[in-house]
DNA sequence: GTAATTTGACCCTA
DNA sequence: TAGGGTCAAATTAC
């Protein structure tokens, strides 16, 4: 029996190992990655990535070559189990050992005006949350029976109501997306923020915290109290000074509000790059929308900037 | 009829 | 043991 549980700690501390250099490798590698012209001289990228690979590879040969630590084959938050399918004469099923808390290693969490991601979600439950006035809604995908194990859980912030705290599990494994824009191919933590078709707010509320177009889709929440239908309506809010801040979310920031992203290719003056390849600007007079690039449905395909 | 949501019960974990 | 995550029957919407 103690030989055993010695197996077990030295297994541990094997993957804790592993894992650790999968980490320290990874960490390196994106130095590099950001870094492509600088080679510190010390390992290539080609180098690295193997050993990652060798790394995560013997993580996985310790995983699958002891029943402990067998990697579940099904969903890692909830589960159906056999006693489902034994169906039971009780009233109330036994329902011990059916499911298994989700892990909380990851996650991602986002504030949003919206809870639209383009992503097709089921609602599964509710919560209301001890020293909160907001109840915790739970979503699982829609695709979850087909194998995708993506969830999310949304609260309304309760210092601005007007806000969703999202917090995503897992990543999407379908390729559906309900009726996503067509700009980028993001995690949806990413992409939630770049074109929504679902807000809290209707079109033109002058909200400090977001403004947006309020783009009509095809399927809405029922509470919806705005919306426009109308192209040419969409295109005339943009012709105003702020029509970049019409289509970009503003966030909180120390200093008060500033426009979160745009995904531009060129950037202009007063534009700051906030991640590779995309550039949040401030200004007021800029970028005219070519409005050529939303399409009939109210997808937007791509924007084009002077 | 089917799919989505609501909601109370059940059960896991800190 | 309380709080929170999930299940699943009932209800509602389409």
């Amino acid at each position: 029996m103690s030989t055993m549980s010695e197996t077990l700690v030295t297994q541990r501390e094997r993957l804790i190992r592993e894992l650790v250099k999968g980490k320290e490798f990874t960490a390196q590698l994106q130095n590099l990655l950001n870094k492509p012209l600088k080679n510190n001289g010390s390992v290539s990228a080609e180098e690295l990535a193997a050993k990652i690979l060798r790394s995560f590879t013997e993580t996985l040969s310790v995983l699958s070559s002891d029943e402990t630590f067998q990697i579940d084959g099904g969903d890692s938050g909830s589960s159906v189990c056999s006693r489902e399918i034994e169906k039971k004469p009780e009233k109330v099923k036994d329902r011990r050992g059916c499911y298994k808390r989700r892990r909380t290693s990851d996650l991602r969490n986002k504030v949003s005006p919206t809870m639209d991601d383009g992503y097709a979600w089921r609602k599964y439950g509710q919560k209301k949350i001890l020293n909160s006035e907001y109840p915790r809604c739970y979503y699982r995908c829609t695709h979850k029976y087909e194998g995708c194990k993506a969830a999310r859980q949304v609260e309304t912030v309760k210092e601005d109501p007007i806000l969703y705290k999202i917090t995503y599990f897992d990543h999407h494994t379908c390729t559906d997306r309900m009726r996503a824009p067509h700009i980028v191919d993001l995690d949806p933590v990413e992409s939630l923020n770049l074109v929504s078709f679902d807000s809290k707010i209707p079109f033109n509320q002058d909200h400090p915290s977001y403004s947006m177009i309020n783009i009509p889709s095809g399927k809405e929440e029922p509470k919806r109290e705005t919306q426009s239908t109308d192209m040419s309506d969409v295109k005339s809010s943009l012709d105003d000074s702020n029509s970049w801040h019409k289509i970009v979310p503003m966030e909180k920031t120390s200093s008060g509000y500033a426009p979160v992203w745009g995904l531009k290719t060129r950037p202009c003056d007063h534009d700051q790059e906030v991640a590779s390849g995309f550039y949040s600007c401030t200004s007021n007079s800029l970028h005219e929308l070519d409005m050529e690039g939303i399409d009939q449905f109210g997808d937007i395909e791509s924007f084009h900037f002077d």
